[in-house]
DNA sequence: TTGACAGAGGAGAATGATTACTGTTTAATA
DNA sequence: TATTAAACAGTAATCATTCTCCTCTGTCAA
């Protein structure tokens, strides 16, 4: 428990410095907040935590390394377009792809995906499922030409 | 392809008179942008859009609108959490669930599902697809007790 | 048709999330 | 330990969204 969060911590060092980011006592606060976290806490949610720890933090500081943080691979966001809302008309289920450069959204017809099968046989504990769709993540056809392959690949 | 959109009209008009909305020019004007569009477009943009045939509209009331037509069941958002950055460290592939209720993003592991399979046997045409994750939408144990099955069921 | 009234629309202020800017401090490294 | 680029804190600015207030229009009963 204990160690993995060490561990954690050490993997962290590691691709600070990898990166070439200097290892800052605030950077290692703001990782742990979201490591400790099992919300997908949103960056308000990390200053509060890390204030606890360093009263003096500012949320600019907090917003500025997450988004160092997902640059550099170190933290993932839950959703690729959580920005803006986003709407559909498209009523009957179907499935989404979205390109991780432009950020469009693509429609995938739900008949193009077999049902989800659980592994285990059941389903997931404790949640009562109302749906499930499948959410694609990669290049659209217009950004696999603009690019040359530069993505981060590690 | 008229046809469809005349068709759609139609089946809007409907909803409105079912849920007791009023049957206006400017939610005919709006609608019809979500529909036209196969951007997943924002509100921002379908605003836009509108404003070539209602110069006189107000962003507001496409807010406003567009959250009238989420509430009924006349529109649909991609994402069930866009509205805040959301964060998480675990940087192995796997699954979420998100409570319709009260939010809250779960992880799902990945072994708990099965490969997504094409039927087509083929990747949907045109994408190139670097990962794929399932979305399933429902209650959280917490959820589930607080309500009496309330939701909308339509 | 007409009149009453609740609901809808427009304009702009207020709020919340996020980014940008500025001057000061600190980590990395020689 | 001195140098320097990068990181920090504080604050202003921006963007998305909601709220408020007042006017106008659809809806429905007469």
């Amino acid at each position: 428990m204990l160690d993995l969060r060490t561990r954690a911590l050490e993997e962290f060092r590691n691709r600070c410095k990898e990166r070439g980011l200097a290892f800052t006592f605030q950077r290692q606060v703001i990782y742990e907040a979201v490591v400790d976290s099992r919300e997908h806490p949103t960056p308000e949610l990390i200053y509060e935590q890390v204030r606890q720890r360093i009263p003096s933090i500012s949320l600019g500081t907090v917003y500025k390394n997450v988004k160092t943080f997902l640059d550099s691979g170190i933290l993932k966001e839950v959703t690729l377009h959580h920005g803006s809302l986003r709407l559909e008309a498209n009523m009957t289920p179907h499935h989404h792809f979205v390109c991780s450069s432009c950020r469009a959204i693509y429609d995938i017809a739900q008949g193009a995906v077999e049902p989800v099968q659980y592994s285990t046989g059941e389903v997931p504990a404790g949640f009562l499922i109302e749906s499930w769709r499948v959410e694609f993540a990669g290049l659209c056809k217009t950004c696999q030409g603009t690019r040359t392959q530069s993505k981060e690949s590690s």
